[in-house]
DNA sequence: CAACAAAGGGTAATCGATTGCACAATTTAA
DNA sequence: TTAAATTGTGCAATCGATTACCCTTTGTTG
């Protein structure tokens, strides 16, 4: 039970007889120092257990080896697969990571942006609170310089860099695959549309039904907040209507959900009367009863590019930042739409 | 676009015409400084915009004002509370908090160790890889004197506070429920018996069939590791047996899921064939078909908890360190039990 | 061989906040 | 009135790593 205190580059400098100077230049393998005692350094080093401290580096060089990140809410497993991407690459680059939860408020959100920058973290992923209107607080970091980049929700009144699905494209397969399943009045629930992601999962939509010679009746699209609840709501608005839709494509997996245990709470054959897909491939999607036809997206893998992206900014200040990366998605067929 | 460089105690010492080591004691609220002075500092702060610099200051106190959480994975839904639980509490009394996750594998776990002790965490929050057997790699905490509580998934060969839920009572509950219920061969699938939450279960289970004066059946009583696979392996080991159970509650609700999907391929029906209970109430567990019946149990203020005592031990480090908060549970009735 | 360059490494200041100790001013006690 | 105690602040060292600048050696060049 020793209370083994840390052993510093003093330790090593004083075990070797050298400066603490010239320990520290060998350990960031300054060009300056020699092989061997590089060498040498590195074997004491070693040898103590020699742990940096990070406080201290961090203090001089003012830069903290942290990155914040904001998501709505890390129980939705599109977002906790981010988190997962973003951790495990910034953790390999030597980064740690804070993370910020704005539980889809506004507000909160903005509270987050001040908790990371009291933190003084190096940069900033971000995806943006479903109501959020207003990006005053981003400012916080574009104003000092501290890099910022958005994956899926993004913001485009701040010039960054961001990471998206292609939801256009998502939007446009889900309808046409409906479309070649024989379905003949294909209804849309959308997403709150200040928000680009739900902004192209409609066109892509849209697009789809135009190609196919669709008529567009606005009555079968509807904007809804997309939560559980909502979702029901869109969901008694579609389906009570005397001319009720045969399809459904909504924008979210838990809109989805929510169509379907009102479709059979009032007797709907599913596919047969009405067809449904969804949108992210939640886990639950390949477990509901009919098993859910949706749009996948890897979180996993918006969250390692974005990261990269951010670290590409930190390390390397220069350059474009206002790069826009788009993931591919993919068609997952199962029951609700297998007709 | 100013490089507003950030303000430091000595800016408001200068402009207060006093010297740095009264605005340090100002801002801390020491007692040899006068409420004038106080009030004259806090104010000119605010003004100032001043940020503490936590690295300078952690670098001084040598303590980080982190703590470590240690988890088998993110994308678990309980585990994913207990973070959003975890992260809370801690923010509010001026703590950050690092991540790392296990994906349920001893090798990993051990890296976490390594890297939270890297960042000189002030404490450490975890819940054991699904495999881990041998805990040496937590002693780089304890022999450090860094305080450590495991929450869910605990380890009694370390002197440590934990924080459970009531899992022998959810065994329990959730089988006499199944009594109740009219089954007459209950089976039980657990997870690995080296972990305590499995044993209570399975010990609760056993319990209420000998209260009700139920045979114990050696045959009907599996442990698995609780994946989705191996689930499905149980449900055919249980369910192919030309004397199948009637009923069967699994260790967790992946595994009940796997059971309902397996017995309705083979025609079983639910709950009037075989009734099903989970445990952990899962998200999906309401949206299965039949919606599962299961033992909740709240990650949110398992979370909490251990926060709460984590930070007492950290905050004041005299005192009884193996403390065992043990937390209810509840028993959700769904159509999976309903007959 | 003078003069200078490069290689290798040391000195000391620095990042910003904290804190033991010293000390002046004021109050209290005797 | 004087010694002692209390209050309120300042000085300077400190935490550990980094880095601008300086100083030796040793080697190179005309």
């Amino acid at each position: 039970m020793k209370k083994e205190s840390h052993t510093t580059i003093h330790d090593i400098a004083r075990a070797l007889n050298i400066s603490g100077s010239t320990v520290s230049r060998a350990l960031n393998d300054n060009s300056r120092i020699s092989e061997k005692t590089k060498k040498a350094v590195r074997d004491m080093a070693r040898q103590l257990g020699y742990q940096p401290n990070a406080l201290a580096s961090n203090l001089r060089t003012s830069c903290t080896n942290t990155i914040g990140v904001i998501i709505p809410r890390i129980s939705r497993y599109f977002f906790s697969s981010a988190i997962t991407g973003i951790e495990e690459l910034a953790r390999t680059r030597g980064y740690n990571v804070i993370i910020c939860q704005s539980n889809d408020q506004e507000a909160r959100e903005a509270d987050c942006v001040q908790t990371l920058f009291a933190s003084r973290v190096d940069g900033v992923i971000s995806s943006i609170a479903i109501n959020t209107e207003n990006f005053e607080h981003y400012k916080t970091f574009t104003n000092r310089n501290i890099p910022l980049v958005f994956f899926d929700r993004v913001c485009d009144e701040l010039e960054t860099s961001q990471v998206v699905v292609d939801d256009f494209k998502g939007g446009f397969i889900a309808a046409e695959h409906l479309i070649s399943k024989g379905c003949k009045r294909i209804a849309h629930i959308g997403g709150p549309q200040h928000l680009n992601i739900y902004i192209n999962r409609l066109q892509g939509y849209l697009k789809a039904l135009r190609k196919h010679n669709f008529e567009v009746e606005e009555e079968l699209i509807i904007e809804s907040l997309l939560t559980r609840e909502d979702g029901e709501a869109c969901a008694k608005k579609l389906l009570d209507s005397p001319r009720r839709p045969d399809a459904i494509f909504a924008a979210n997996d838990i809109s989805a959900l929510s169509i379907i245990l009102y479709a059979k709470e009032i007797g709907l054959r599913i596919p047969e009367d009405l067809a449904v897909v969804g949108f992210s491939n939640e886990p639950f999607s390949e477990y509901v009863s009919p098993s859910l036809t949706t749009i996948e997206q890897s979180g996993f893998d918006v969250g390692t590019k974005a990261t990269e992206l951010l670290l590409d900014i930190i390390t390397n200040k220069t350059g474009n930042h206002q790069e826009t990366i788009v993931l591919p998605v993919k068609l997952i067929e199962r029951e609700s739409s297998n007709r």
